[in-house]
RNA sequence: GCCGUCGUAGCUCAGCCUGGUGGAGCGGCUGACUGUUAAUCAGCAGGCCACAGGUUCAAAUCCUGUCGACGGCGCCA
């Protein structure tokens, strides 16, 4: 910054020659070294609050910085719990233990308020959790206001203040695993050996004919908001074999339930030479890895979330079956439910299989007249009409979708058979056609509802609670 | 897009059916209290009863419309 200054003093309103400019640079340059390494040694000395929460430190001068999360006192004696991301412990603050102005502080300072505290760690039964700290200083870093979420809180106040909420026990919960359903999504494919890939988010075209799309304004033209990043990555497959990638998808359905966003995550691959059932199987390989870090990393997590883990265990255990959309049917019709051979499954059919199975399902071969144009015929399927070579997997606990895939047809006149049917034009899939006309291969691949996987993993009513900043069609605040 | 539920204090709600000067709990503020666990006790402040019309001597309450939130279905990951 002082360089482009001294370039251009009038403009800054500075009359110094540049020489000076020069000198008050390094003078500036020797207090932020001092500075820096301040604020450097200041952050080793402080104690992760899980940490201290250990036999080891009792008895021990700690100090710990955080957020109060509750607080109680009388005259002479506060309580503040104090949270940071590991965990909370309560910390008691007694007259007459440290200097009587840090006391009213600490008597005053409202929930949330930040707070930096040195103590002695001491295990005492009295103290939730087990542990409290006996504190010697209370420096309120930040005095918060009358905190907007107490008690009594309802879904949509809660969604109001998500910049607040996102702070609570539950919320940190749901992210942590989250981040780790997202590191293993990278891990799984890049121990396998694909690589990332990254499509364009500005689309001129739709890709699977009747969902709704977001439009942009570029410049004096329209776009649209990516909704899956298939197309491009059938490009990519051709180049760099198998690929993955995980991205913000669009939607602009006006969906208004409990498992639809408008803007989500789809953890996608794409792979060449690869045909459906060996797609099937990455996708439950896939999953099962997941579900296997989950379980090793964030075990309590899951426990504070309420989440019977035994669901997710078995799923370790178990292989995931494969079964066809007609044998779903005959599954329904057992059960009393008779559904047209051609339909789609709906979420009370897809929840009615679901009750026959305790792990993930794939069902495969949709018929073919209710599939997206890309999903090829399969010509030796047996089945009362022609069938997709495509597949869903549905999660156990309610049937959702949580993948979605299927190989891609190599035809140009299937292709341009059905986006006619779709009301599409063909020559607006000029690049995709030529895919087919330079050395296609057979190829396969799938998507992975991020948040609808947590929101499984994690036994969420709602998967506005998978996301730190929902987007739905009647909320895009905070 | 269709169907349903709900909008009253900063928050959570009661009051509405059967019209007659708007309530409680929590939180905030003031005070008391040296071991609280959602602390307790006393007091104070805080309202365009979503909005707009209508009926009526009189509307938070009855009627009509609008807007907003939430959920189910459809669509999908």
């Amino acid at each position: 910054m002082t360089t482009r200054a001294s370039t251009r003093p009038r403009q800054e309103g500075c009359t110094a020659s540049p020489a000076t400019l020069k000198t008050i640079s390094l003078r500036k340059s020797h207090s932020l070294e001092k500075y820096f390494k301040g604020r450097f040694h200041a952050t080793r000395m402080f104690k992760d609050i899980a940490d201290v929460m250990t036999p080891g430190f009792s008895g021990k001068e700690v100090r710990i910085r955080g957020w109060i999360w509750r607080t109680r006192g009388s005259g002479k004696i506060v309580f503040p719990t104090v949270r940071d991301p590991s965990g909370a412990i309560q910390v008691t603050v007694k007259k007459g233990n440290l200097p009587d102005p840090q006391f009213e502080d600490a008597l005053k300072a409202l929930i949330e308020s930040s707070v930096e505290i040195t103590g002695t760690v001491k295990a005492d039964e009295r103290a939730p959790g087990g542990y409290e700290i006996l504190a010697t200083s209370f420096n309120v870093v930040g005095f918060a206001e009358a905190y907007p979420i107490q008690k009594d809180q309802s879904e949509e106040w809660l969604r109001e203040n998500r910049h607040l909420w996102i702070r609570s026990r539950k919320m940190v919960a749901i992210l942590k695993v989250r981040h780790t359903v997202v590191g293993a999504i990278h891990q799984f494919f890049r121990s396998r050996g694909y690589y990332e890939f990254d499509p364009p988010v500005l689309q001129p075209n739709q890709c699977e004919g009747g969902s709704t799309l977001f439009e942009v304004k570029y410049y004096d033209m329209t776009t649209y908001l990516s909704q899956t990043w298939q197309l491009y990555a059938e490009a990519g497959t051709f180049a760099l074999g198998k690929i993955y990638d995980m991205a913000p998808t669009f939607r602009a359905e006006k969906s208004k339930t409990s498992r639809h966003l408008c803007e989500f995550w789809m953890a996608e691959m794409e792979a060449a030479w690869m045909e459906l059932p060996e797609v099937t199987e990455v996708a439950k390989e896939e999953i099962k890895f997941i579900i296997g870090e989950v379980l090793k990393n964030n075990k309590a997590d899951l426990e504070f979330l309420g989440r019977d883990i035994s669901k997710l265990e078995v799923c370790l255990e178990k292989p995931f079956p494969t079964i066809s959309y007609t044998e779903g049917l005959d599954i329904l019709k057992k059960d009393g439910m008779d559904v047209e051979w051609g339909k789609d499954l709906r979420t009370l059919e897809e929840e009615g299989i679901m009750r026959h199975f305790d792990t993930p399902v794939v069902v495969t071969h949709y018929p073919k007249d209710i599939m997206a144009f890309y999903k090829p015929v399969d010509e030796k399927a047996t089945a009362p009409g022609p069938v997709a070579k495509c597949f869903d997997m549905l999660a156990p606990e309610g049937g959702m979708e949580i993948v979605g895939g299927s190989e891609r047809d190599t035809s140009i006149a299937e292709l341009s058979k059905y986006l006619e049917r779709d009301g599409e034009n063909p020559a607006n899939y000029q690049f995709y056609m030529d895919l087919r006309r330079y050395g296609s291969v057979p190829h396969s691949g799938y998507g992975v509802g991020v948040e609808r996987l947590i929101q499984w993993i994690c036994g969420l009513d709602n998967i506005k609670d998978a996301i730190a900043f929902p987007r739905t069609s009647t909320r895009m605040t905070p």
